[in-house]
DNA sequence: CTGTTCTCCTGTAAGC
DNA sequence: TGCTTACAGGAGAACA
C-alpha cells in the first residue's frame, strides 16, 4: 500500500522517465478512477498536447504539471504507474493509459480500483477537498510540535486512527503509523488526549524518522511488481511490528501482537506499548 | 463539530 | 476438491 515514502519514490521514477513528454491521445478503461468536473471525454481532451513540466507531491497525492493542467493521482492501495512501448500489450487492470508522442505510454493499473485521478487547472489543487484539508508534510522543517500536540490534546479518538486522518500530519498509511507507534512506545488505541506533552513530543520525533527513513530506503516494497514505479524500496527489512506478528519485540523480546483497531490490522508490543486502565477505550 | 461505520474493488488465503 | 467467507485498507460519504 502506497504510503508516503512510496509515493515520493514513484514521484522521482515518474519524472526522470517521463519529464517533458507531450501526450498524444488519452484512453480510459475504467471510468470512475477519473473524478471531479472533468471526467470522459473532457478529461482526454483537455490533456491531448499537454506537455509535462513537473511532478510535485502533496501527502500521499501525486501533482502532475501540465502547461495549463494539474493531474492530481492518489494510488491508494494498489495504484501504479509503468512506463512501457505503446505497442506492449495492456497487462490486466490496466484502466487508464496516457500515449505520449514519443512512442511510449504511461500506464495506471490499479488491481482495487481504488485509486483516483482529478484534473484540475494548473497549480489550482488547493480546491480539491482532499488535499485542502492536508496536515503538514512530515518533516522537521514544517511539522512543529506545538501545533501537533495542541491538536492532539483535543482529540478524543484513539491515536492511531488520528494519525491515520492526514490532518495532524500527512503521509501516514498503516505501515508507519504502526513503526512509529511502537518506536514512540505508545499503544495504538491510547486516547489522543491522554498523550502527555513529553509522549506527544516523542511520537512527533518518531513520525519524521520513520518516514524520512523510509523515503531514504526508497519506501517498502511488500509484493513486487516488475516495471511498475516505486516498487524497488527496501523498508520492509527495516519493519519492526508491521507484518512481525508473534516474532520477538526488538526491544524486549515479547512477540509482537496483532489486534483490529479502527476496522484495520494493527501491530504493537503489549509489554512496550502500554494501554493503562485509566485509558481503556469504550468497547466498540 | 466529533467520531464511527460503510463503501468501493479484486486477489489470496483460510475454513468447512 | 470445491465452494464460501474473511481479509487486505485509503479516503470520502453517510450517519449518529
Amino acid at each position: 500500500m502506497p504510503e508516503l515514502p512510496e509515493v515520493e519514490t514513484v514521484r522521482k521514477g515518474l519524472e526522470n522517465l517521463v519529464e517533458k513528454a507531450v501526450i498524444q491521445e488519452v484512453e480510459i478503461f475504467w471510468e470512475r478512477i477519473i473524478t471531479g468536473s472533468r471526467v470522459g471525454e473532457s478529461f482526454k481532451k483537455a490533456l491531448v498536447g499537454e506537455q509535462l513540466q513537473q511532478i510535485r507531491r502533496r501527502g500521499k497525492f501525486l501533482l502532475l504539471d501540465f502547461d495549463r493542467y494539474t493531474l492530481i493521482s492518489h494510488l491508494r492501495m494498489e495504484g501504479k504507474y509503468e512506463v512501457v512501448p505503446t505497442d506492449e500489450p495492456l497487462k490486466l487492470h490496466t484502466h487508464v493509459v496516457f500515449h505520449l508522442k514519443d512512442g511510449r505510454d504511461i500506464r495506471y493499473l490499479d488491481v482495487r480500483k481504488f485509486g483516483r485521478m482529478e484534473l484540475v487547472l494548473l497549480g489550482q489543487e488547493e480546491t480539491v477537498a482532499g488535499i485542502q484539508r492536508l496536515g503538514p508534510e512530515p518533516f522537521a522543517d514544517v511539522f512543529l510540535l506545538e501545533p501537533f500536540q495542541a491538536k492532539l490534546s483535543r482529540i478524543k479518538k484513539a491515536v492511531k486512527p488520528a494519525l491515520l486522518d492526514q490532518n495532524l500530519v500527512t503521509g501516514l498509511g498503516n505501515i508507519y503509523v504502526d513503526e512509529a507507534l511502537f518506536q514512540a512506545g505508545i499503544h495504538p488505541l491510547r486516547p489522543g488526549n491522554s498523550l502527555t506533552f513529553n509522549e506527544a513530543a516523542v511520537l512527533h520525533q518518531s513520525i519524521i524518522e520513520v518516514l524520512g527513513k523510509a523515503i531514504q530506503a526508497g519506501g517498502t516494497t511488500i509484493r513486487t511488481y516488475l516495471n511498475a514505479l516505486g516498487e524497488s524500496g527496501n523498508f520492509q527489512q527495516d519493519l519492526k511490528v508491521y507484518g512481525q506478528t508473534g516474532e520477538p519485540c526488538i526491544r524486549c523480546g515479547n512477540p509482537i501482537q496483532k489486534t483490529k483497531v479502527a476496522q484495520r490490522g494493527t501491530h504493537f508490543c503489549a509489554h512496550c506499548q502500554k494501554l493503562t486502565e485509566e485509558n481503556v477505550l469504550p468497547v466498540m
